[in-house]
DNA sequence: TTGTATGCGTTATCAC
DNA sequence: GTGATAACGCATACAA
């Protein structure tokens, strides 16, 4: 009816009181459409959709009537029917597992605000357990996103469809060896080596190492980063002991370390901060230990607890606003490219927080003196 | 030209290897479509929707054909197509402050794990301040969302507008007094009063308060239900400072009240558990303060660290499971009820943890000899 | 059950 | 600069 080929004579619609055609359209339960405000300010269809094209030619007199006529009406262009012939819905898909969100709360915000700052919205999935992103893939691609970002680990398989169907990915923080995919990452592996590195330095010996699970990779990169160091300094092998990266872990990872050694270690190595304050407080208020007087914690991720005077913990802490950023900008230069974007991993490097749970230089050294 | 009157010889098409057919359309840069999966596999293309459409009718032998044709082109229906005719987007609009990803980041988490039950997709849209609600709501509007959950305050016009578009929508954790809006939130002022209730029955009678900043208004009422309590109890005024929701809030907030009292109170409440974490580390660790034998500390949300040995907090849990749940149950039900919905208010009660840094009983108590 | 025809609300192409 | 017209990819009323 309303795309009829003979409109009601010009003059009259566009007298129309705005409010009075609105109530019809709501009467009529339609939505409001471009060929609404087109009618009621007196041109075509296609000058309105122009008037909300950034950089599109329109008078300034046509402008002002539509841009009028529109508030009237409270229309909004309607982003689904845009995309569709535009091919661009600029959603961005972004996958994050559900325990990161609690564990390292500031990479979604981080992420979103980037993208936002982009022009991009946000589809958030959460998955409950990194292996879970094969469930959403579907959903991924019925939502026509321009592009994702993934916090799991990505297949190849996985990889090649999204190659196949031209949609631009980048993977974070997961460290997917020797595929040709985007990914941003904080060099987990370098992390452990540059603790290992510091603390041997100051004199430890024998270490031993509270691990993550090995499904978020981090956790297993740090501690590999860490052995592979220790070896090469030719000091004692690290107790390795297991870890689900909770407080509980932490804790219990000491004991089995201090049961498997028959003697305090000189340092303690944890794969998250979450565990090493578990360790740090088993140590200090059930076991009576002194830290770092008598033996060292560090962790990793520099989460807001650890920096708290009660804990004040040695850590390592990931660039995340740098990563952020760098995770938009490679995702948004791949949509802008179309596809013709080089496979690129930007590696960021860690920064050591010197915290007060862990002896970081020789005993005697010049700086204790200072 | 696909869509021609005249199709080629049924035959020859359906014989067509799907793998050939799809390289033509991604030759001629086309997407996969419906229209596609109808020519390889014989049938019409409104078949090929009916196949997509759970409760359709369809003959199992069409069925078959039309899922393997679609399997061989990769086919997968373009929900923004589909949204432009059913109407129904399957996204929800969360919107979300910064820092509430932060102090509580199961709220987010839960929330997206179900509406994603739900088969609703999370459209996630993070503010800076509380007030810029109003920067995304165009957004909103334009992306077509079935409805919209936030965790911010919405003003009288902001409600308004969304009942203009008929747009569902449940505010999280927010307390609008007065408006008729869905809504599902803890009872921070009951928590409030609570806590006042239980100190002051373990003999405390000066207070004093750390209060939040004022705008996420969860702050404000705990701190008015607890100052209303202890007045109905008669008990001294409690000193009020002000805070920022971070750790060092709590410390400065701890030295603002001994100043103005000149002494120490008998407890401090603090608007979250951040702060409370802060006044503790300050009290204990550079004040030297018994906590609690001479000094009580709580705080409010029971986030984590909360519960770890060194600091083993007395504060108050909100039920963020079942909030989420509830929240999740409102907007689809007024999402499916298409607006006959009334305006309906969940509230849900806190639940004390005792925690070990607030003396909850009489000193002398029958329960403390237990 | 199946196919035909139409519309959802927009952008893009082309004449004018 | 402006207006007709044709897509975009799907779901649905209706006829068969």
């Amino acid at each position: 009816m309303r795309k009829t080929k003979t409109p009601p004579p010009a003059e009259n619609v566009a007298v129309a009181r705005a409010a009075e055609y609105k109530a019809a359209v709501v009467r009529e339960n339609r939505r409001v459409t471009s060929y609404d405000v087109a009618l009621v300010a007196g041109v075509s269809q296609s000058a309105v959709s122009r008037c909300f094209k950034p950089g599109a030619s329109v008078s300034p007199a046509t402008y002002a009537r539509v841009m009028k006529a529109a508030a009237g009406l409270d229309y909004i262009p309607n982003a689904a029917a845009r995309s569709l012939i535009t091919r661009r819905s600029n959603m961005v898909a972004v996958v994050m597992p559900h325990f990161a969100n609690v564990y390292s709360p500031e990479a979604l915000a981080e992420l979103s605000q980037q993208l936002t700052r982009r022009g991009k919205r946000v589809l958030l999935f959460t998955i409950q357990q990194e292996s879970d992103v094969e469930h959403i893939l579907g959903d991924i691609w019925q939502y026509q996103v321009d592009g994702a970002i993934i916090a799991a680990p990505v297949s190849d398989e996985q990889v090649q469809e999204f190659e196949r169907r031209g949609l631009p990915l980048v993977v974070f923080n997961r460290n997917l060896r020797g595929r040709t995919v985007n990914s941003v990452l904080c060099d987990h592996y370098e992390a452990g080596r540059m603790l290992a590195t510091r603390l041997a330095a100051a004199g430890h010996r024998q270490f031993g190492i509270v691990a993550g699970p090995d499904a978020p990779t981090v956790a297993a990169e740090r501690r590999m980063g860490a052995c592979d160091r220790l070896q090469e300094l030719g000091l004692p092998p690290p107790v390795v002991v297991g870890g689900q990266f909770d407080y509980a872990s932490g804790a219990q990872g000491l004991r089995e370390i201090i049961e498997r050694l028959g003697h305090l270690p000189d340092a303690v190595i944890c794969g998250n901060d979450v565990m090493a304050l578990g360790c740090l407080d088993l140590a200090r208020h059930e076991l009576g230990i002194d830290v770092p007087g008598t033996m060292s914690i560090a962790g990793f991720d520099a989460i807001e607890p650890a920096s708290w005077l009660s804990c004040n913990l040695t850590t390592l802490r990931q660039p995340m606003h740098k990563m952020a950023l760098a995770a938009a900008d490679l995702l948004t230069s791949m949509i802008e490219s179309h596809g013709s974007h080089l496979a690129e991993k930007r590696t960021f490097a860690p920064q050591l927080v010197e915290g007060a749970t862990a002896r970081l230089s020789p005993i005697g050294d010049a700086s204790l003196a200072a």
